[in-house]
DNA sequence: GATGAATGAGTCTTCATTCAT
DNA sequence: TATGAATGAAGACTCATTCAT
């Protein structure tokens, strides 16, 4: 007991809680992202993310919490990299640009958690909370999509058509480099916005 | 056993055998669709497909197999759907037209098929027969997708990157009217086809 | 396949099937009336009752509906013992005479019954049916009680007081037994029938 | 650890520490009478009492030794209500009052206590010391029964179980009040107590 | 061949106990 | 000395699979 140095704070011990938190959401995005909620025992997950199996039950209330938080911290992973400090003063090709920047670079960054918010039939056992944030984190998107239709600049389909097609389109591009049909090379991306841009707004125009 | 009774022909058995393998293929793919593979227990399949739980293990080796079964089943209907009496004399953007109808009807059809062969995460449990009906399944498309670029009407994208592309668009369109954001109309339909042909060949062109 | 036997009937498998609920509830009452509810594993009753432990769920639908089970079981064999051909011509000692001997031959030949009955707090966990089950197997006793007060046999005391007392007296009898403070030989049990008797009369009557 | 603030006397710390324990047999008190000796986790007993987890280890070496103590505490808190300054000069009708008036006194006051020591099935997890206790505390009431019975007052029965009838009428009584049966008033005690006696002494004499 | 009762390994979850702070 | 976060063994319960009928 140095007594130069304060006793362990508060704020020491919520670090390591913080941390705890931290790795046990990490280990089950690791795992349910390979193998779905169902195909994950809990104790697997206390295991990788270095912690006892009762842990867990220390920071979740039970395995759909724990689903729930790891669903909550991806999206909103996602949200910071689409919206975090978006300019929304460009032009509407210049927006398109910067959103599939943004969602490739998450893709990139951050495989996992992209092939768990994609990958699973989530629904049965989402919360509440996570589904408003589904909801919140496609608004700005729905927004642009609808805006631009009104300006003339999109195609005439309903805006939530329009967002689905090109998320899909992006979510195939990343699924089936997953599955080892190719490789995205950087030309290749930019050709799949090119094109993705041509789907959005009439070749015409 | 009443001998007075002729013993049912072989090939009476052999209907009856293959009415039950269909009961089970069916009631599995309607579980397996709504809940995923892990989600579902193999004497729920029995109780649905009204067959005894041991019943199924005569006809599947296992819950694997099972799952494999239903896959490779609804992969080869969808093959059907999509390359039974296929003109291969049309034009591209005919072909394109056919492909995508066909596709539709499929989902149209048989929803549950369809939701099940693009909702799972398949990875972990597929085996080498559906790994490979599922590399066919795609070839004459991407043969289409590898034409078209070859004779300068596709875009200048690897062949496999262009299909997963409108590939996805289409899961895209068809996931976000299943989770509800939206009642697909005749009219979206037709206009998302030709969305999507611009997406698979430039603009100007 | 003798022919001469017939094939297992549906009632050999019912018999079965009630030996094992049996031999379930013989196990669980056995263990539960030594350690209580919360001090009994459910595998350990299968392990005594010789069955699987995933067994006990195919006849109970969990630990409280086993207990509860127990509870009913050994409360309807209490009023069999009580009540079955009851001579209710009888004088009001003569009927207090059947009660004690009666109640005395289901603690000697039940005393896991009994001791089961008596021991537990059962309050949180019995379910409507145990309830019911309680209130009515008193119920013919509580009508003695009354009609004998109406009568001026009986004390002027509430009559559920009344059988409060005797059916608490006969119970620590059987409990300081069961606690090896003695063993109770037929004199003494006559002896305290006599001695509750003269509780519930005034010795004066 | 302040220089300047003396250390706090030994007789301040016993004090600290005599108040943790019986803040800790207090809530291990209401705990188990409530739900029994494994129904109630050790947590929940040390944030009943504010303390920490830890701090029950360091005053009961585990949940056996706590529970214990909390019988041994109530045992002897019963004990000195039925025999603290009691008076053996008084005749044996006029001891029967009294013993009645403070086990009365003692299950009014002590409800929890009472209920605590009546109620669990102790049997696998009382030490040593807990059943001598037992014993001890109920010598002078088997030595009364048994004076009673030498001087031809009491009935000819066995004292122990002449004591097993009234202590059980009496937590009959109180159970059946506990119960919801009724609600016991001030003459019901006082006619049960006429009952009990006609019961201890026969009623000829 | 068909059945479904039975099984026990494996799941989620709790809790007595420890130990770093 | 007191704490309460952490643990992992143990408990309730499920389910893939087997096998007697």
């Amino acid at each position: 007991m140095d007594i130069t140095t304060p006793a362990p704070s508060i704020s020491v011990r919520e670090r390591n809680a913080e941390a705890k938190n931290q790795a046990i959401l990490e280990a089950a995005l690791t795992l349910f992202s390979a193998r779905g909620f169902h195909g994950v025992a809990v104790p697997e997950v206390a295991k990788l993310a270095n912690v006892g199996a009762g842990t867990i039950y220390r920071y979740f209330e039970n395995k759909e919490a724990l689903v729930n938080g790891v669903y909550q911290h991806a999206k909103t992973l996602l949200a910071a990299y689409l919206f975090d400090d978006f300019d929304f003063n460009q032009n509407p090709r210049e927006k398109f640009h910067s959103f599939w920047s943004r969602l490739r670079q998450f893709a990139q960054d951050k495989p996992t958690h992209f092939r768990f918010l994609e990958l699973q039939d989530h629904a049965p056992y989402l919360d509440v909370v996570s589904r408003n944030l589904e909801i919140q984190s496609l608004a700005p998107i729905l927004t642009f999509c609808t805006q631009a239709r009104a300006e003339k600049i999109a195609r005439d389909i309903p805006p939530e058509a329009l967002m689905a097609l090109i998320w899909g389109a992006f979510v195939g591009l990343i699924k089936a480099q997953d599955a080892g049909y190719y490789t995205l090379s950087e030309s290749t991306f930019q050709a799949a916005e090119s094109a993705c841009w041509d789907l959005f707004c009439p070749p015409s125009a």
